[in-house]
DNA sequence: ATCCCGCCGA
DNA sequence: TCGGCGGGAT
């Protein structure tokens, strides 16, 4: 498929299967940075469940900046990787306090925010094309471009983005590519074993991540620190949870 | 059992 | 480059 083949492919894709969420209809930079911290390894679902309550507490970047951490881990509960809520809330600090937000460069300085993400608020906020990679796009990519080949690398799909992204209006190119992506992955043509980037997680029940949610959710439930030690010492992976969520300042 | 619009520290 | 990080829907 040529390249003019495949853009319309994806455009009419976008319009098939376009579905409005409050950061595409308002794509402020609070809104996408927002959801976009929120979606980094998380279900478009369960965010969608949780954005509105969560911009109802925090309705600008100067309120999060001003929240409690305990507050914000609040807020975020049932999202899961709770360090995800730490960066939020240190990255609005800093854009409070003058941080840049301009560039590729500004964005990937800041807490929680990687290349990836980075380039995904440049393209929805300021509509500057700018190719990125991400789990959907990745799938897409991988069904067109490199249908017979495995171990395939982002740093070769990116190219490959840049050529065929959509210039004049990179915001919609990139919601047709996830809308796109999440549909081939839902009819089972996934293909993502053939990224060089896919890893398998290890098994939630029992695991130490587990307990961590456990002591977190107590916590900004509002137990206290020795109820909880009470109640979960007993349990083997209780002292080095505490320990690493104490190590990610999630717990003081 | 799979896997989610990845990032960070080592 | 690799392991760790939540929790729920399917």
């Amino acid at each position: 498929m040529n390249t003019d083949d495949f853009r319309e492919l994806i455009h009419q894709k976008g319009r098939e299967l376009y579905r409005p969420m409050p950061w595409r209809d308002q794509p402020t930079l609070y809104y996408v940075l927002v959801s976009e911290l929120m979606l980094q390894q998380t279900q478009v679902a369960r965010v969608l469940m949780k954005f509105k309550e969560f911009t109802a507490a925090f309705p600008d970047i100067e309120s999060l900046a001003a929240a409690e951490l305990t507050e914000v881990l609040r807020a975020w509960q049932g999202l899961g990787y709770n360090r995800r809520a730490r960066y939020l809330h240190q990255t609005a600090q800093a854009i409070a306090a003058g941080a840049p937000v301009t560039t590729l460069d500004d964005l990937v300085a800041l807490p929680g925010i990687g290349i990836n993400t980075a380039g995904a608020i440049i393209n929805y906020v300021y509509q500057i094309p700018t190719p990125f990679i991400e789990t959907n796009i990745r799938t897409v990519y991988l069904n067109h471009f490199f249908m017979d080949q495995t171990a395939v690398a982002d740093r070769d799909i990116l190219p490959i983005v840049e050529q065929t992204m959509d210039r004049a209006n990179p915001r919609q190119w990139f919601w047709a590519l996830m809308d796109y992506g999440s549909e081939l992955k839902a009819q089972g043509k996934g293909k993502l074993f053939a990224s060089r980037h896919y890893t398998k997680q290890p098994e939630f029940a029992g695991s130490l991540r587990q307990m961590r949610g456990e002591i977190l959710r107590r916590y900004v439930g509002g137990q206290s620190l020795a109820e909880i030690t009470a109640e979960l010492q007993d349990d083997p992976r209780f002292a080095a949870a505490l320990d690493g969520l104490r190590q990610d300042g999630l717990i003081g």
